[in-house]
DNA sequence: CTAAACTATGCACTATAGTGCACGGTCAAG
DNA sequence: CTTGACCGTGCACTATAGTGCATAGTTTAG
């Protein structure tokens, strides 16, 4: 597919889809006119890239571990290894997440309790 | 506490402390000499905030929402309904969390496999 | 063949989240 | 009462993540 579907496929901005390329996030054909072609691989990589961005993960961060699973770049023990180091992250950021949530959630209970109790500590863990 | 110590017991430079004053997120009382005067909740504020923060909420939100704990700024109602609010977002940006920690998992498995496998799909709930 | 729609590049501009420095006032030990 | 550590403001600068525009080439429907 060419550029404009790619941006209804993804949700991307055109704008955006280029940045993306320059900052190594995506890397698509081009054709001998130029234009760019994208294939449905590139859409599903496009989305796990936006997704792992509105959680938190860098555009650099994202281009390098995308590397992982781009054909023949990588040996496997490369591409595993990264692909392990982010999942680590991921969880990582999902523990905290839950303790960021409990604590929201101790705090409107409280608020709605009439801010009666001793206010909800944030743990230390943290 | 003083500046130095807030620093100290944040992790925060001093330059992000000024920084995040001027957006809100915190409200030091001053002495009569000027000086800034910070106290343990405002510590405890500020570790939500950076937690907040690397979890992909923005300094805006995360000033906004402040507002729900300090004292005598919004109603019972509001407070609640902000951090009802922020909650949610938490709970939904947890559950995406566990969908691409899912997912590097199979891509990861899938390589460590020999890549023989079809390639994990990215889940559609995304 | 022409016009509309689509695509390309380069570059300047914006928003967010800080960082660092110059310059000056305050405090406390010696 | 000086000196060094600490604190203040203002301002310019940086990095990240885009956004928008001018200008020009390509494609496709009529």
């Amino acid at each position: 597919m060419r550029i404009k579907e790619f941006e209804r496929a993804t949700g991307l901005k055109r704008s955006t889809i280029r940045f993306y390329e320059a900052q190594g996030v995506l890397h698509p054909e081009y054709g001998a006119n130029g234009y760019r072609i994208y294939t449905q691989a590139q859409v599903e990589g496009a989305k796990l890239a936006q997704l792992a961005q509105q959680l938190g993960f860098s555009i650099r961060e994202i281009a390098e571990a995308g590397e992982a699973w781009r054909e023949g770049v990588l040996t496997r023990a490369e591409k595993s290894k990264i692909l392990r180091a982010k999942l680590a992250e991921c969880r990582d950021k999902h523990k905290r997440l839950a303790a960021l949530s409990d604590h929201l959630e101790a705090l409107a209970d409280w608020v709605e309790g009439g801010e009666t109790a001793p206010k909800p500590a944030l743990n230390a863990a943290l």
